[in-house]
DNA sequence: AGCCTTTGACCAGCG
DNA sequence: TCGCTGGTCAAAGGC
């Protein structure tokens, strides 16, 4: 355990220093801007970019050629600038960033081959920016960089792209109000765009959040469609808002300021290891939990990487009660693997954590949707930036039944393929929440409304939307 | 004392 | 029936 703990011990040595997440995504882009400006090699931005695993696989392979080519916003940019980071946190505070190991990182097939599902890239998730302002519909939304905080230039084939080489605040400021100043935002198109698959056209829609999810969310499209969230998305992606923004996040402050990651507010739910095991075909161990609550079904299988971070996460069952109040989390020792620190990386360092997330009934119905979630940062090594480089692909669970949302969808999709390419180093856990029924994964509290179902190629289960 | 993790043993499903 | 595998139990120990 030296290693994991060793782990932490950076996390929490980050959590102090790290500067306001504005400032340090600003900082990034900064950087990551002007490596774009110099004249590295293309084959070098597109060889230090990092990787992103699962689904993105097919993203890659059908865009690596356009990503590099861009060099935008892709993988060298955030690889480089993360690496100057690094660089620099080694220079202040003599530590090292260790390296990730890729190779843990599964590809979610299904999801790939599932062309109905957008593929986002990584680091990005539908759901980040959902749950931003832009498409928030409440009054709690706040200044994030979802809600346009990033500067969108003109594309030429009239697709957004961002332009994270402009750091120009005011660029940026502009487009931000440009953002916010519209019911349906508009992405500026940019010349050098980004990366965005011939195979992303498919439906997208438009998302709105219809309040802060606390554990489990649900994100609702104009047209209804909603997404469950789990926790582990929801709360990952309230880290990505802080890490651009002085987003603020009850969750967020637990794991930042409680105890350095180490407390179980991994997804609000209270968990207890009862179980651990090498299971085959699998490169890491696979970790049993239960949820702590009396009576409460809900388990989850968790398989992490030496490193730490989560490879697959796997829930089971639905909570039949309230997420307990923070205060109640269980604090120290807990086992959480979703939780903010160590899973995810902190502020200081640079990783954004994406997951995939699959509702699945044990009746065969299968809920699929994902979420790129995360915006905390680690430094991963050179071989995980070439094997997730170009992945990034996430899916959501929508038909493109959407009609007045068309452009909108198209604006997102294109702000996703953006906004993937600019967030490189991306880890991608699965996550995978199974159901003792329909009923249940429906029962989470929330109130669901079924507006289709459909078999998914690749998947003899119809596929709920919901 | 209570809750947690660890870990070897046990059980059940499946081919 | 046997062996493999995944999932769970429960004792021991730590915090």
């Amino acid at each position: 355990m030296g290693g994991f703990d060793d782990h932490v011990g950076v996390i929490g040595d980050w959590g102090a220093p790290s500067p306001s997440p504005r400032t340090f995504f600003s900082n990034m882009l900064e950087e990551a801007g002007s490596r774009l400006e110099s004249d590295k090699p293309k084959d070098d931005i597109a060889n230090s970019g990092f990787t992103f695993p699962g689904p993105d696989k097919q993203f890659r392979s059908e865009n690596s050629d356009q990503v590099a080519k861009q060099g935008g916003f892709g993988e060298a940019k955030v690889g480089s600038a993360r690496s100057g980071f690094a660089e620099r946190l080694a220079a202040r505070t003599g530590y090292s960033a260790p390296r990730l190991n890729t190779d843990i990182v599964k590809p979610s097939a299904d999801l790939a081959k599932d062309s109905s599902y957008l593929t986002i890239p990584p680091g990005l998730s539908p759901t980040s920016f959902l749950d931003s302002p832009v498409f928030l519909s409440n009054s709690l939304a706040q200044p994030s960089p979802t809600t346009g905080k990033f500067p969108f230039a003109p594309n030429a084939n009239g697709r957004s792209s961002m332009m994270f080489s402009d750091s120009s605040d005011r660029n940026k400021d502009k487009l931000f109000e440009d953002f916010n100043n519209t019911s349906s935002f508009a992405f500026k198109p940019v010349p050098e765009s980004a990366p965005i698959s011939n195979q992303v056209n498919p439906p997208f829609m438009s998302w709105q959040t219809e309040n802060r999810f606390p554990s489990q969310n649900i994100q609702t499209s104009q047209n209804g469609a909603s997404l469950l969230h789990h926790s582990v998305a929801t709360e990952k992606r309230a880290e990505v808002n802080g890490n651009v923004q002085d987003h603020h996040d009850e969750d967020a402050d637990q794991r930042t300021s409680g105890d350095n990651g180490n407390n179980n507010s991994d997804d609000g739910y209270n968990w207890r290891k009862y179980g651990q095991k090498q299971v085959k075909g699998s490169e890491y161990p696979r970790s049993y939990y239960k949820c702590t609550h009396a009576n409460c079904p809900v388990k989850k299988k968790v398989e992490r990487s030496h490193e730490g971070h989560i490879t697959e996460i796997i829930y089971k069952g639905a909570h039949n009660h309230p997420k307990p109040p923070p205060s109640r989390r269980s604090g120290l020792g807990s086992s959480s693997d979703i939780q903010g620190g160590n899973e995810w990386g902190q502020d200081g360092n640079l990783e954004v954590t994406s997951s995939t997330i699959v509702h699945q009934g044990q009746n065969g119905t299968q809920f699929e949707s994902s979420d790129a979630v995360d915006g905390s940062t680690t430094f991963s090594n050179d071989e995980e930036e070439d094997d997730r480089a170009t992945h990034g692909s996430v899916s959501l669970g929508y038909d493109g039944e959407g009609d007045e949302s068309e452009s909108k969808r198209r604006k997102v999709e294109a702000y996703a393929a953006e906004v993937s390419g600019a967030s490189r180093a991306i880890r991608e856990p699965r996550v995978v929440v199974q159901t003792t029924s329909e009923v249940d994964i429906l029962d989470d509290g929330y109130r669901w409304r079924k507006y289709g179902q459909k078999v998914v190629k690749g998947n003899p289960n119809p596929r709920l939307l919901t």
